[in-house]
DNA sequence: GCCAACGTTGGC
DNA sequence: GCCAACGTTGGC
């Protein structure tokens, strides 16, 4: 799930706890939100950003409502962890477990599925690299 | 800030 | 139903 840092970011989602997903305004976007379940685990990716990346990790605490319009919904989320590392754009187009990805593939999808492989794939990486204090 | 890709709208 | 115009997204 795609937020421009400066509009709402994974921090501000940290200081919250909780957050209506809105203003999604893509029906295939829309559809995904749909598709969601209480308890589905979601990324969260930093869009329009330098540099853009995946920076946390939320799950859906409300399956999805209308947010006021007819036609659109949103999701509630809970803040679950900042990624131990922010995997950026790049490196996350260099690794081969992401290829076919469809952030890449139809990058200006703001809602869009990842499968069980490349979750892992990520949340490994964010924590195989990350640094130790 | 630019611009390519993509989605939506509306005239015909 | 086509397609040009327009708006939005998001990487750079």
């Amino acid at each position: 799930m795609k937020s421009e840092p400066d509009v709402f970011s994974i921090d501000e989602l940290a200081r919250r706890g909780r957050a209506g997903w809105d203003g999604v305004r893509n029906y295939q976007a829309r559809n995904f939100l749909r598709a969601m379940k209480k308890g589905d685990l979601a990324l969260f990716y930093h869009s329009n950003a330098a540099p853009p990346g995946a920076a946390g990790v939320m799950e859906v605490v409300r399956e999805a409502y209308p947010d006021g319009s007819e036609t659109w919904s949103q999701v509630d989320v809970r803040f679950v962890e900042k990624l131990p590392r922010f995997l950026s754009l790049e490196e996350l187009r260099g690794m081969p477990e992401l290829k076919g990805m469809v952030l890449f593939a139809r990058s200006r999808l703001s809602v869009q599925p990842v499968t069980p492989g490349q979750w892992k794939a990520i949340l490994g990486a964010a924590r195989r690299h990350a640094p130790r204090f």
